[in-house]
DNA sequence: AGCACGCCGACT
DNA sequence: GTCGGCGTGCTC
């Protein structure tokens, strides 16, 4: 009986696959069970090779697919994944693999849900520039990169509904890639609206078979509408129409651990190999977009009027040097804020901290609370009288007398928006106060119902994190305060002027959109009250202020105008990864790159009783970046100090987590 | 990654 | 003497 012979990627930290035998041909992309070592694991075959006879290869258990789970084009897009981003191409395919068939399970059919996608709900006049777009997008169906620049309020969503119809026309499927999982509901609800059949859904919170189900209706075509996160991007599809990648700046895109990529880069990826259009939606465009449109890579739509004529508020910067400042709020603020409330008006406060207060420390000494576990800072939580760790949400007992000098001068400082919730009930008694933050909203349907509340139209405060700026919307907000952002204007880390610019003009976009507020009004309360990046944000035009961040990136040679990277070594000792990276280092030295820092701890230097320590470098291009990387790669595989610690790659680092 | 193998310290 | 701790190296 003749064999076969076939390379196979399994899910392993290592760069390289492993050759196993079978009596038949087996399509590559499919999974197949094979012994490794004393275990058993699922493994994609990735060709069919000659037989090696250097090796004692054996048998292949058995053959897990009838079609490959993983269909020739996105088999294609994941090679490209793991030689772009430098990881081991076993863990790429296994991230891409509903649990379901991440273990030695055959396929097994589930019922066929609601497939008849006719129009029900009453589709509203497009505007000009609604038109204009739409007429632009569908002068191919060829790959091309169509980037909707649109205000909140715009229309975003209705192009997209449009486009999904098209696509339904041709019998084609969409795919929705949204940022987070509380962004899918409203969603659903909008689509459902509109379209007979069912909407797809694919996250992390869902169930093995749940998301099973949907990782088949959408290979069989059934479910022609799917709204998913970052790992949808690589699930089949029978014929795909397009990609929708919404608030495409948004950075939980980008995956922080393990196989660390971008879903929007891969997205466009998907699309180019695919040949479909993709489009990418936001009011507040990435750098990279920008300067991709700026290279005629990507074609702009601009949606630059509300469809209700309503104007964007304004941005006024508050100088706080100017009076005092309690609890995070200064005095002429608060009257403000009590203006506004005995107007019956509503108040949003922006305080991207949760919690009460941020840090408890000593003041006679430099000791601060910190987890054991992680080495993060802990946050003091009024409700639980504890100190709570935000990484790993372990909680503590909260200490008289300082561990470290034993006196009793302990104290809390940081403004939390437990804090400012206390602070407003006692100052503002009359308002009914909403805080909006992770603690708020743990629960299933919480965040949709503060919303519903709210959005009654009565006096009230709301107070809350980063939650506030993504895909809720309050329209009888009039005045909105914005604290606490100069941290990070001191300390600029990542992209802080992009990022921070988005939040403003996100969470600008957001409010005062009624027709009985006029004139919505944001305030930044900041000591650096003449900061360029705050001043160009003034006229809410955020263009103009990314403008001016290409110019910064530009003349600092920093990414896109370089290529950046970051190596990662873990272990259970600091020391292991100094040596690593020292040695990384002085050979990246060498090569007389742009910029290299480091090695230095991760921020999130302790998880799980291993440390992180990282070197971050710039290179001149993105192919020398690879060039490099790939040498470094081969080169460093047999240095002595690898062999205590797990290395990893970060490409298009967006932290130094 | 996960598991076996082996070498060393400590405890019946 | 042997149990178990973890450091090392290998897995087709
Ligand atoms: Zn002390
Ligand atoms: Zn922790």
């Amino acid at each position: 009986m003749k064999n076969f012979y076939f390379n196979i990627a399994l899910p392993l930290p290592i760069r390289k696959t492993f050759q196993y035998s079978y009596s038949e041909k087996i399509k590559k992309g499919s999974r197949v069970f094979v012994p490794f070592g004393s275990r058993k694991l699922v493994g994609i075959v990735i060709e069919e090779v000659k037989e090696d006879k250097s090796i004692e290869t054996k048998n292949i258990i058995a053959l897990l697919d009838n079609l490959p789970s993983f269909s020739s084009k996105a088999f294609e897009c994941i090679i490209w994944a793991s030689k772009y981003y430098h990881h081991p191409i076993g863990e790429v395919f296994h991230s891409f693999l509903p649990n379901h068939l991440r273990k030695n399970n055959l396929h097994k059919d589930y019922a066929v849900s609601n497939n008849d996608y006719s129009i029900i709900g009453e589709k509203p006049k497009l505007t000009d520039e609604q038109n204009n777009a739409l007429k632009i997008y569908k002068n191919s169906s060829d790959f091309k990169v169509n980037v909707i620049n649109g205000v909140t309020g715009s229309g975003k969503t209705e192009i997209y509904l449009r486009i999904i119809e098209k696509n339904l026309e041709e019998d084609k499927s969409t795919l929705l890639l949204v940022p987070e999982i509380n962004l899918i509901p409203q969603l659903i609800k909008v689509f459902s609206e509109r379209f007979g059949g069912n909407i797809g859904v694919y996250h992390s919170k869902q169930t093995p078979i749940q998301k099973y189900k949907t990782w088949q209706a959408s290979a069989n075509g059934n479910i022609k509408i799917i709204i998913g996160t970052r790992s949808s991007v690589m699930l089949p599809f029978k014929k795909i129409g397009s990609i929708i990648v919404d608030e495409e700046h948004d950075e939980s895109y980008k995956q922080n651990e393990g196989f660390r990529y971008s879903a929007r880069d891969l997205a466009i990826k998907r699309a180019q190999v695919e040949n479909v259009p993709i489009i990418l939606g936001s009011a507040t465009p990435s750098i990279t977009t920008i300067d991709n449109i700026a290279k005629n890579k990507f074609i702009e739509l601009v949606l630059k009027k509300r469809f209700d004529g309503s104007n964007p508020p304004k941005i006024l910067l508050y100088d706080s040097n100017k009076t005092k400042i309690n609890n995070g709020i200064s005095e002429e603020l608060l009257e403000l804020i009590k203006e506004t409330i005995a107007q019956g008006k509503q108040v949003l406060i922006f305080n991207n901290r949760r919690g009460y207060a941020p840090f408890y420390q000593c003041l006679e000494c430099d000791w601060i609370a910190s987890c054991n576990s992680c080495e993060t800072n802990l946050v003091y939580h009024e409700d639980l009288k504890r100190l709570v760790c935000h990484r790993c949400e372990s909680k503590y007992g909260i200490p008289d007398n300082c561990p470290s000098c034993s006196k009793s001068s302990l104290n809390i400082s940081g403004v939390g928006t437990q804090r400012i919730e206390k602070y407003l009930q006692e100052e503002v008694k009359e308002a009914q106060i909403f805080r909006i933050d992770y603690d708020t909203t743990r629960k299933k349907d919480a965040i949709d119902d503060l919303i519903t509340e709210i959005n009654k139209d009565k006096a009230a405060i709301l107070i809350g994190t980063q939650m506030l700026s993504k895909g809720h919307d309050f329209p009888n907000v009039a005045l909105s305060i914005i604290l606490n952002i100069d941290t990070l204007i001191n300390n600029p880390d990542f992209n802080t002027a992009e990022k921070l610019s988005q939040l403003m003009v996100q969470v600008s976009g957001r409010v005062g959109r009624s027709r009985n507020i006029k004139d919505g009004k944001v305030i930044i309360q900041t000591r650096y009250p003449n900061d360029k990046n705050l001043l160009n944000l003034r006229d809410g035009n955020y263009m103009k202020v990314a403008k001016g961040i290409i110019n910064d990136r530009k003349n600092l040679n920093q990414p896109p105008y370089t290529a950046s990277a970051i190596i990662l070594a873990t272990s259970p000792k600091k020391e292991s990864n100094i040596a690593y990276l020292n040695e990384a280092r002085q050979y990246f030295d060498n090569l007389k790159l742009e910029t290299i820092y480091g090695p230095m701890p991760s921020q999130v230097s302790k998880l799980k009783g291993r440390y992180k320590h990282l070197i971050y470098i710039q290179f001149s291009s993105r192919s020398q970046l690879h060039k490099e990387i790939n040498k470094f790669l081969l080169i460093s595989e047999k240095w002595s100090t690898l062999k205590k610690v797990k290395a990893m790659i970060d490409i298009d680092p967006n932290n130094f987590y």
